[in-house]
DNA sequence: CGACCCTTGTGAGCGTGTGAACAAGCGGCG
DNA sequence: CGCCGCTTGTTCACACGCTCACAAGGGTCG
């Protein structure tokens, strides 16, 4: 109970923890460029948010910066990298290996990021056996296997939406607890495994619906403005 | 003044602008399986979410639902297409055709759910001419153009980082005012263009920050449980 | 060594999003 | 024709996140 868990017991807000890699790559980048320190302004302006934001942000890390000064760009990019558990790498297994899997696999960011790719699976005859970026893709039952032999901790999912949930289910049998779906279904999983979404298809339909919402009040403001004549709003379709 | 703008006036939250694709979804597949009417309840099942936020979510679209019954699938299914934008087609240019954009051109899902790519840009010599899904890739200054050949309203970004923001410029120049970003860059666009962004790497870096709490917390565990001796937590990389 | 400048860290106010609870109202059944 | 069960639509209270504003405090220069 009366345990000092001062350091870790630290609450951090969903919203702060979706804005450190972004403040961390800003960082990366201020890194390379020399800088030794910099302020929360700058540091904001790089990662596109406010700067009172980003020192509260900060602030849920512990109090790292030196007022009248800014932030020692070093120390807090270890910190921060210590916070996110980038210290060390993850391994991550990529489930479904078509278009999407095959570029994934491809990608070389998330090895430079500290994600390498310690394995393909997939359900697919036709696909198992053949090498993407090096790597040799299996089938996806020997995943208790693979997760045994490497430390798997990651597991993304792209495969269609019909075989997501079963993958899901052998990915958490096989110990992974985090996973990142592409797959456009909604997944059940246990309290314990994280989920995170990607879904290109919704993205777009959301851009759809401001896009909607312009080219709507764009037929509006030429309608009234001209002429003042009876709004009988013309079909869509009449450029 | 006086105009009927009764019916889109309506502000609808972001946050339930973001989850009325999961119903529309959900929607599809219950249609498909010939249910005529849902209850607030099972849609809530279906998209992951709360049933009572899916009853303000939709009441935001108006009083679509009959009390005791549940909601008309087909209508609801319509007027939320109508509000989503996607009674007709949005055309969609991919920038950068590399490994993502190589699989997000071949990807079925978009001309599928209204998305049809209507254009491939490059500015690579080595790619542009390349056929990529019976599309023929071309160099990206062509874009004013592409745009007015055809009616391009939403461009996806798969360039590497240092040339998003340029080629952001490029489609906003040429009358795009839709972006969604896969570069691993913050851009800075008008306040009359929408922007998107996915970012792989910031999804595995979030799901690591969690993955790190939860080894940590069994680790404290491990120390706590089986001994009960003084807890002293060692220091995680003794500073 | 003191005054001043600069930037952090944080408290308060505000708006948005969430979840529970409940009245309103529709359809069916006796 | 009236009652009853079911589901919606809405209200309320609360939690969360965001922004502003400002005191606290380190560094620097005269």
């Amino acid at each position: 109970m009366a345990d000092g868990d001062k350091r870790q017991a630290r609450r951090i807000p969903e919203a702060t923890v979706a804005r450190l890699p972004l403040y961390l790559r800003s960082l990366v980048e201020v890194a390379d460029e020399g800088m030794s320190t910099i302020s929360s302004e700058r540091l904001a302006e790089m990662s596109g948010v406010n700067a009172a934001k980003v020192r509260k942000d900060l602030s849920y890390l512990g109090s790292y910066g030196t007022r009248g000064v800014g932030y020692d760009v070093e120390y807090l990019l270890f910190q921060m990298s210590r916070e996110l558990g980038l210290t060390h790498d993850w391994h991550v297994v990529i489930a479904g290996i078509g278009n999407l899997g095959h570029a994934l696999a491809n990608y070389a960011g998330f090895r430079e990021r500290g994600f390498p790719i310690a394995a393909l699976v997939d359900a697919d005859p036709r696909v198992i056996g053949s090498v993407v970026n090096g790597i040799t893709v299996r089938h996806i039952d020997e995943l208790p296997d693979i997760a045994a032999d490497q430390q798997i901790s990651i597991g993304i999912i792209a495969t269609p939406a019909g075989a997501a949930q079963g993958v899901a289910d052998q990915l958490i049998a096989a110990g992974v607890s985090s996973i990142l779906n592409f797959a456009p279904t909604v997944l059940t999983v246990p309290p314990d495994v994280s989920l995170r979404k990607v879904d290109l298809a919704v993205e777009l339909q959301i851009l759809s619906f401001y896009q909607q919402r312009k080219t709507a009040a764009q037929r509006v403001a030429q309608i009234t403005a001209p002429t003042g004549a009876t709004v009988a709003p013309p079909p869509p379709a009449a450029s």
